[in-house]
DNA sequence: CAGATTATTATGTACGCACATAAACACAAA
DNA sequence: TTTGTGTTTATGTGCGTACATAATAATCTG
């Protein structure tokens, strides 16, 4: 090795994380500023500034200009879940994946779906269901609109080879969004679909889409009994 | 204005998103390399990385060395949910905070959490239930474990002032744990609690929470009927 | 021609410097 | 006392250079 103890700032990272969570820098406290720990560590600001910003975007530090940095009161709150691709999901388990669309209409959306797309009166746009599967046996129910009038292509999709989501995946170029998680308890349709009792608590996540102003999708996913989202931190 | 185009990394971002967003990069592509972008916007190639980064990070461009930068084929959608503090989130809304601690006992815990905090034996640890409220409605019925082992301090706290929660992350330094999201229905006692009907649909967050090899606490948070974990993107 | 070796290349990171910017602070004027 | 107005200071960011590293491409070798 060139330099037996070059500093990177991973490993300023590291010091800092020790530092925090051996509480010799205490919650609400005040840390050093940038230019003292580059001297202290023995590397660049720009290096310090790199390791520090990058616990604060953790969430472990707070950084205010002129204020200066301090450790935050409450430290673990935000948890990246990766919204799940449901084919990836499936086959990487080593399940069989597959996936049957029930319905297929045009069909004016109720009031809710209508906020969330942005639509305007009477509009008529695509409704699909379909159920997703892992060995055959029920993984998810997805209850997707498809905003056809800001996308006209998708009318012509035929869904036997790609799902509605990889359609349009591949189709269009979303650039955000929002998510909902939420519980409810199975209903008698639901239940009959996802072959499960009725009145079983299941996990419902709800997804709007956007391309640039306009609204392109909006899903209700709906999984099987036992299903769970989970990381870690 | 010292310079009036002067090219900021974020600046440089929005461009990219343009590209991709505007399919002039398609997904799978690859991308010029950073000097030629440099060149291209006019400014450093660092400028041109740190733009890049932040894109790779938030999955819309996947880059290797040597190999280059493309455009992400399914664009990793991870959304970050951050998860609630309960205080802050009753109180951001403009309604009252309360808890009761409903059960306080030392009791060993069921094989799962055994494992979860990865407790040997039959170790008696805290076991706690609390109910949190928002105006005196029930919001949130939380049971928790707490390695009192580990931390044999949290015997003598009394959670007239704190909650558990509260407590916890005042005297505890963590630095990481996992998270699971879940829907079940609510069973009769439960119901009871959280004063809504049994069979309900709820949504279920838990979590455990570790310091360097020990772990901490588990929680079972169980939310009132209709409440939604939300995030954009 | 397969397999090992070496060159090439794009990203990753460090450094030192300069200046921009937000916010806390001190001080002066109304 | 309040309201501006400057000053100070810590973070934020940009630049150019240098070198590290990983992975592909090219080359040599048995």
């Amino acid at each position: 090795m060139t330099e037996a103890d070059r500093k990177t700032w991973q490993a300023v990272q590291d010091e800092v994380r020790r530092y925090i969570s051996a509480r010799i820098w205490k919650p609400g406290e005040l840390i050093p500023h940038e230019a003292e720990l580059a001297l202290q560590f023995g590397c660049a600001r720009a290096t310090v500034n790199r390791a520090l910003r990058g616990l604060a975007e953790a969430g472990l530090l707070e950084r205010r200009r002129k204020a200066g940095t301090r450790v935050a009161l409450n430290p673990v709150r935000r948890a990246a879940f990766s919204i799940p691709i449901i084919r990836e999901e499936i086959e990487s388990t080593g399940q069989r994946y597959g996936y049957k669309v029930f319905l297929r209409e045009m069909r004016v959306p109720p009031p809710d779906v209508q906020a969330r797309l942005q639509l305007s009166g009477a509009d008529k746009i695509l409704h699909l269901q379909t159920l997703y599967t892992a060995d055959n046996r029920p993984y998810v129910f997805e209850t997707r609109w498809i905003n056809s009038i800001a996308v006209p292509d998708v009318l012509n999709a035929d869904f036997d080879m790609l799902s509605p989501n990889e359609w349009l995946v591949r189709e269009v170029a979303f650039d955000g969004g929002d998510f909902t998680v939420s519980g409810v308890a199975a209903t008698r349709e639901e239940a009959a679909v996802l072959a499960c009792k009725p009145g079983e608590g299941l996990l419902v996540l709800e997804r709007t889409t956007r391309q640039g102003d306009n609204m392109i999708t909006a899903v209700r996913l709906l999984f099987h009994p036992g299903y769970r989202m989970h990381t870690r931190c």
